[in-house]
RNA sequence: GGCUCCGUAGUUCAACUGGAUAGAAUGGCAGAUUUCGGCUCUGCUGGUUGGGGGUUCGAAUCCCUCCGGGGUCACCA
């Protein structure tokens, strides 16, 4: 519809005005709810080409129109803004077009292959809340991607060696006592960073007794015995030593079961995984070639450079003087053995918080200028901190909140509330339990997932599972209703036929907002953004409470309009589920 | 210090990427329905879009400049 009356716009300037204006320059946008019609056409660009003031044009044009487009029943002029009222006829016959479609919304497929990174943990600690904000993120893009027809490979890179992971190991060793989480009942990355934590503890102690001998702060967190223990197992790790690796394997492999549970729970999973002890040394013959090809620089002390300075960015070490590699070199390898490996990829995105953006603003000015055309393709997924409501949280203070207690709570919190005001009577165990662990992280993923990714926010826990304002939970009790509403009619005998009805506004601007759901996705898709889903739901939801409010359904007498609401209501109920599968949510039929 | 991102009702977020009188939710207040699900709906309250200048028919959005906040610029990972 769009699309023709963008067309007719040109044909009635050329008409009116003999005027030739490019179809760029025609604004098509939803009528704004205080005002009359359903869409609306920006005149003020073709002021120029009618001589004509706003008002004037306008009319004219909108004389024109609804000479020239059948649909089109009517028109009205608000300064410079053309509003066409579309007949109720065509919107009944949008919405029997959609209410068949099997993926109602889901694009075709593209024939490209589009890769997602998301997660990336390192294997010396546990999850935290931060960590959901990345995975649900990224779970969530590559759903919308698939939605936008593409084909998308999700991925992960395990940070698991390093001289971090040599601190937990170290303090397992000194005071672990062969604790294993078979005989402390602990979760396995748990337990691994119990550890990171006492090595912590035991570090400061040592630097402080230094400091009291004499040393300065700087030399005595060089010279603590138990740091330099780390870095030594580390250079051990890197010559392949047969025990430390033994050591290593062990606790990395705890680590990646307790992280299995974690997935598990959020409900993520991933196609490709790809370990750093792996892909470490990856990079550092691209370097070797470009510094031969007079890309990079090298400095006396033998150290290798990026030469930046065409942009706004500092130059990039690239290889230390003693030759071994940064993490820029392994992420530069990384990235061009991954085009390697998918021949035809288009497309590489980074789930990493935003304290990372001028990191890959250097990798991909760095991979453009060593000639990879697909380095436009690469994109940063960029997300901001997430705050408490009591304050700031931050990883380094100790205040971090554990991603499987955040997840239990909630949880926890949902079973509460469900069982007050829940209809459980008629669940068995099982499906009551399923249904606390839903709308608690329904909840919690909504509620991280309809912020702008861009945007730092507030995370609070008790808000996220509120039935009311816009929650996750409010969004499947909608759902609920909906299926509550469907199966009852069922049950009564009412016939979900139907040939031509009168439609109302209501029920108009739910065909309207359900008629938007595929630009919803594409739009979504282009900017990899789950708010514009999230946001989209709730309005769709707020129309429907909005309609059921006030249009009756099942007491409605005429029984060609109750079988029409009833569809209407089953397909709000399908989009409702399709979209909020996009974020990975999943939605409840009695809650 | 250089670069960069951000600043919108008391609070948490929107604003179709330059469009109409900046919208929701929540909170507070006042009502309606109390039936297909305890819900839901309506109204009121609340804003100098951090301040100032500029660009134009039109600015929260673009440019400049201050103020305030975050991030980053490691031979750390």
């Amino acid at each position: 519809m769009e699309n023709k009356l963008i067309e007719k716009v040109v044909e009635g300037l050329k008409h009116l005005y003999s005027a030739d204006v490019d179809e760029k320059q025609v604004q098509i946008q939803k009528t704004r709810k205080e005002f009359d019609g359903d869409l609306t056409v920006v005149v003020f660009p073709f002021l120029r080409a009618s001589k004509k003031g706003p008002e004037q044009t306008a009319e004219d044009l909108g004389g024109f129109i609804q000479e020239n487009v059948d649909e089109v029943e009517a028109f009205n002029v608000v300064k410079g803004f053309l509003n066409f009222s579309i007949s109720k006829k065509y919107w009944l016959d949008v919405f029997s077009n959609i209410s068949d479609q099997i993926d109602y919304g889901f694009q075709a497929d593209s024939g490209k292959t589009i890769m997602v990174e998301y997660c990336s943990p390192n294997t010396n600690k546990p999850l935290h809340l931060g960590h959901l904000r990345n995975n649900f993120l990224g779970y969530s893009v590559a759903n919308i991607l698939k939605a936008n027809g593409h084909n998308v490979v999700k991925t992960q890179i395990i940070n698991d060696r390093g001289i971090h992971i040599c601190k937990s190991m170290i303090a397992w060793q000194k005071f672990g006592e062969g604790e294993t989480p078979e005989s402390s009942g602990l979760k396995g990355d748990h337990l691994v960073g119990k550890y990171y934590v006492e090595f912590d503890k035991a570090y400061k102690v040592e630097i402080a007794r230094l400091i009291e001998e004499g040393m300065e702060k700087a030399v005595a967190e060089k010279e603590a015995p138990i740091f330099k223990e780390a870095q030594s197992m580390l250079l051990k790790w890197e010559e392949g030593d047969a025990e430390i690796r033994v050591l290593w394997a062990k606790m990395n492999q705890w680590v990646y079961d307790g992280f299995d549970v974690s997935f598990k729970t959020m409900g993520v999973d991933f196609d490709e995984l790809y370990y750093e002890s792996d892909t470490y040394l990856l990079g550092k013959d691209v370097v070797a070639q470009g510094l031969a090809k007079k890309e990079f620089y090298q400095k006396e002390d033998g150290s290798v450079w990026a030469d930046l300075s065409h942009t706004k960015l500092d130059d990039k070490i690239l290889l230390r003087s003693d030759g071994t590699s940064v993490y820029m070199t392994q992420d530069i390898g990384t990235a061009i053995e991954r085009y390697k490996k998918h021949t035809g990829l288009s497309g590489l995105i980074y789930t990493v918080g935003n304290e990372q953006n001028h990191h890959f603003k250097v990798l991909f000015t760095i991979l453009e200028k060593l000639g990879y055309s697909w380095a436009e393709g690469c994109y940063h997924l960029s997300y901001g901190m997430i705050e408490l409501p009591e304050g700031k949280m931050k990883s380094r203070e100790g205040t971090v909140v554990d991603a499987d207690d955040l997840m239990e709570m909630i949880v926890a919190d949902a079973k509460a509330m469900t069982q007050e005001r829940g209809h459980l009577d008629r669940m068995s165990e099982k499906e009551r339990e399923e249904l606390y662990s839903l709308i608690g992280l329904g909840g919690l993923k909504y509620f991280l997932l309809k912020v702008d990714p861009k945007k730092g926010m507030v995370f609070n826990p008790a808000e996220s599972i509120d039935l009311n304002g816009n929650t996750g939970p409010f969004i499947q009790y909608a759902h609920a209703r909906i299926q509550s509403l469907l199966a009852k009619a069922e049950s009564l005998g009412f016939s979900k036929q139907y040939e031509n009805v009168e439609i109302n506004s209501k029920e108009q601007e739910l065909i309207k907002l359900m008629n938007d759901y595929p630009s919803v996705i594409k739009e979504a898709g282009k900017l990899y953004s789950p708010a514009i889903i999230a946001n989209y739901i709730y309005e769709l939801v707020k129309e429907f409470n909005n309609f059921y409010q006030t249009v009756d359904i099942l007491r409605e007498e005429d029984v060609q309009k109750l079988a029409f609401r009833l569809c209407l209501s089953e397909m709000v109920a399908k989009v409702i589920k399709s979209s909020m599968l996009l974020l990975g949510v999943d939605v409840p039929n009695k809650m």
